[in-house]
DNA sequence: CGCCTGGTTGAGAATCATCAACATCTGTGG
DNA sequence: CCACAGATGTTGATGATTCTCAACCAGGCG
């Protein structure tokens, strides 16, 4: 049992789950929504967040088709993202890690288009959609801060579809553990070693794959000697091949 | 040769190319942008708007990585939406039909994301960014629009997500289908005949198939009495099992 | 007319899913 | 603290779907 895995921090851990923090004293601060806030802009935006208690494992921030009122920030944990498809199955169309805006998707039409569920202990800032608009439209700087989140999450998802579209399952794992390793680091984690917080299954869901395919695959780069995995927590032994692997 | 698929409309030719119509006359209006403005707003956002001669056949709006200015809107004709892979492969990520905005990718980075590249001759209307966050500041109406539309194409990202991740090269191709009805329908034009605008190879593409095996379904629905196929003309026979086999 | 791009069809190969058995981990109650 | 049950993960054998390679056909444009 290599200690270097045991010892190795949750991405998900980042920082308590004390739900008092404002944003002014948030370590995310700058990775989240405030980030090109002025002191001034942050408090007003702090005043409309609201912060409840840290969600247990398994309980939902919303659920698919619920009305839509307000948009997320995760301050830590990790919770997942899933629908449920025509015939009944589970589709998870991404994971959230602290300093991740989540929730977006129920601005079309108003109802929430995915379910939102936490995979661990998780705490979750709520945002009030009507107040965060209206606030926008006097702070110029969020409104296009906002704008870019949203921006950005449809990046994401187009990377998401090249993934699903063109690679091979080895190169999906790959490009899985090089994101999830690419947002430990902006936590100021490690790039290398962190603990996975979801499911085998759902990673061959949101991988389009199955979970014996993951499994080998997983067992494959351990052969390989480029990964080490323990269970949840994993150590990638050679980043930069990874990261190739992944399509860059 | 059945007449009915020889007469059937292009999505893409819904309205002329002609580029010198404003918002307020445009037949698109209640479809894009403008929707939900007052008419005097809606004087406020065309004056902002730029048009320009029709595009040819594989001209460029945008190419990935030019500087971000502008967003875009469809007014007559047929985009594709595509991005070069790590290892030099395209990757086509969508199709932009009238009505539709386009572009949006671009404003998290500052740059696009993705190629836009004409199927067909294609009139665009470009609306600088900067000029519309300005206006969405004095507009409440127009940025709700505006969030609504990009929260929108995260919604749409995620259902190809779910397509790719889950689904046969039957129910695939069927999706597709069954998507440019939809969008020929809202258009006001038949949803059972229409014109694909795109290639096989496009197809393929988007749906992370090869050209062959497009083809081939092609072939097997026609067997099958579903879909009628004539080059690039298509009559849907049997709209509602393909729905179903679209998972609805 | 003939070239060239784009599309169709066939045969064989490869990847990944399915089915099944087994191992391990988690957490619950005694 | 241990024992057990259910959930979760691993590994192997087999099979289906889709890709690859290759040949051929059709249509558009010089």
């Amino acid at each position: 049992m290599s200690s270097n895995i045991a010892e190795s921090k949750q991405v998900g851990n980042f920082c308590t789950h004390d739900y008092r923090v404002n944003c002014s004293d948030c370590r995310l601060n700058s990775i989240c929504l405030p980030i090109a806030l002025e002191a001034q802009d942050i408090e007003r935006l702090d005043k409309i967040i609201q912060r409840s208690k840290p969600l247990h494992k398994g309980e939902h921030v919303h659920r698919e088709n619920e009305p839509f009122t307000s948009v997320y920030a995760v301050r830590s944990g990790c919770l997942k993202a899933y629908k449920i498809t025509g015939d009944g199955k589970e589709q998870v169309t991404g994971f959230h890690f602290p300093g991740e805006l989540f929730g977006v998707d129920g601005i079309a039409k108003n109802s929430h288009m995915v379910s939102a569920k936490a995979l661990e202990t998780s705490a979750i800032c709520e945002i009030p959609f009507k107040r965060l608009e209206e606030l926008s439209t006097k702070l110029p700087s969020l409104q296009r801060h906002f704008f870019r989140l949203m921006s950005q999450e449809i990046a994401e998802d187009q990377q998401l579809i090249t993934l699903l579209s063109k690679s091979s399952a080895e190169q999906r794992v790959a490009a899985l553990l090089i994101s999830i390793s690419s947002r430990s680091a902006k936590l100021k984690l490690s790039a290398t070693a962190f603990r996975l917080p979801m499911s085998r299954t759902d990673i061959g869901n949101y991988l389009g794959l199955t979970v014996e395919t993951v499994s080998r695959i997983f067992s494959r780069f351990q052969k390989a000697e480029m990964l080490r995995v323990e269970n949840k927590e994993i150590c990638i032994l050679q980043i930069e091949e990874m990261q190739q692997l992944a399509g860059l």
